[in-house]
DNA sequence: GTCTATAGAAGGATAGAC
DNA sequence: GTCTATCCTTCTATAGAC
């Protein structure tokens, strides 16, 4: 086991580098080196080059960020107790990773929204995804479906936000901060109170 | 005037690369192109290099947009209106701009967090700026100092977000849907609520 | 201050042996 | 499937003429 599948190396890999120095910060020559693979290798499964292998690792990351997200958020008491328990995970990840690891595909999606369509594309298919994903845990909780929609939006704004302020600053503050409140406003959608 | 001053040039141009393309993604050959400049000249006035060069860039772009933030946040009747103002004004820009022009720093931010002290530092000051400013604008409007300071941290987080949503999926709803919430959370700190 | 040429490294990608 | 060698481009940076 100490040899997993040399794809699923180079996957896991490219991930941990994209969300740490995002899409153009991440060479091909690292991506191998760090995975212990070859440049054959990565053109064998990934005959579309760098830009094919970011649109799986795209899809992967998002996949697997929402997951974690539906059972932090969902294993909470309510859907406003696990809002604020996500942005507070997230902190203590953030600061035990010496600020290395955020979102998975943040970076990667201001690098390439302008630049690279295919990549824009998976980018933006793995947040409606996060905002499908989340909005689902709040009509769950008994809040209307196209306030649910607009909430999952809010939070996720909220954490992609405070992640950009938190890695620049060095400190946990924004992501606090920003957790408060968009606990407060689930708490307040719950409580059935506008706006 | 039709020729300003090359140093003039360089830092526009690549402010402007820089807020599409990112800190990685802006070649200094293209900024010399676009600026109808020379390398020597780059490095005549940047000795620093591009290093030097980013820092430099960062600094004014982000105090001129702090200039245009405080501009429609305070000119508005109340500052939970001007808040509404810039989150639709910022949705407006991005749409005209086919989805290019929205924060200058952010996409730079998250891509030099972690590879280049320098530069992560220069994005750190400049979102500290944010928030003290901002913040300003809400203890004239009555607020507290501490949680003035919170509200600008949760405003200038969520824009960032919104930011990063609105530009992967070519839509305006997540600056659209954040500046509604944004909004509400300084109304309500006006009007004394918790928090 | 400006320009051109070029160095030297790193980028992505490919071919062909094994 | 894996590996190595190599191609071509792009990158940042520098030297030296003007």
């Amino acid at each position: 086991m100490a040899k997993a599948d040399t794809k699923e190396r180079i996957l896991e890999v490219t991930a941990e580098l994209f969300q740490r120095y995002g899409y153009n910060g991440s060479g091909l020559k690292q991506i191998v080196t760090n995975a212990n693979a070859t440049f054959g290798s990565v053109y064998h499964f990934f005959p579309g080059g760098k830009q094919q292998l970011g649109v799986e690792v795209l899809r992967r990351s998002g996949q697997m960020y929402l997951e974690l997200a539906e059972t932090i958020v969902g294993g909470a008491s309510d859907v406003a107790t696990g809002v604020r328990h996500f942005f507070l995970g997230a902190a203590e990840v953030l600061r035990q990773t010496g600020y290395l690891d955020a979102c998975p595909i943040e970076t990667v999606a201001l690098e390439v929204a302008s630049t690279n369509e295919a990549l824009r594309q998976a980018t933006a298919d793995v947040f409606e995804s996060w905002i499908t994903g989340i909005g689902a845990l709040f009509t769950a909780a008994g809040i209307g479906e196209e306030k649910a929609r607009d909430l999952a939006i809010v939070v996720i704004t909220a954490i992609e936000g405070a992640f950009v302020l938190s890695r620049a600053a060095r400190t946990t503050e924004a992501l606090e901060r920003a957790g408060t409140y968009a606990a407060a406003i689930v708490q307040a959608a719950l409580d059935g109170i506008e706006p």
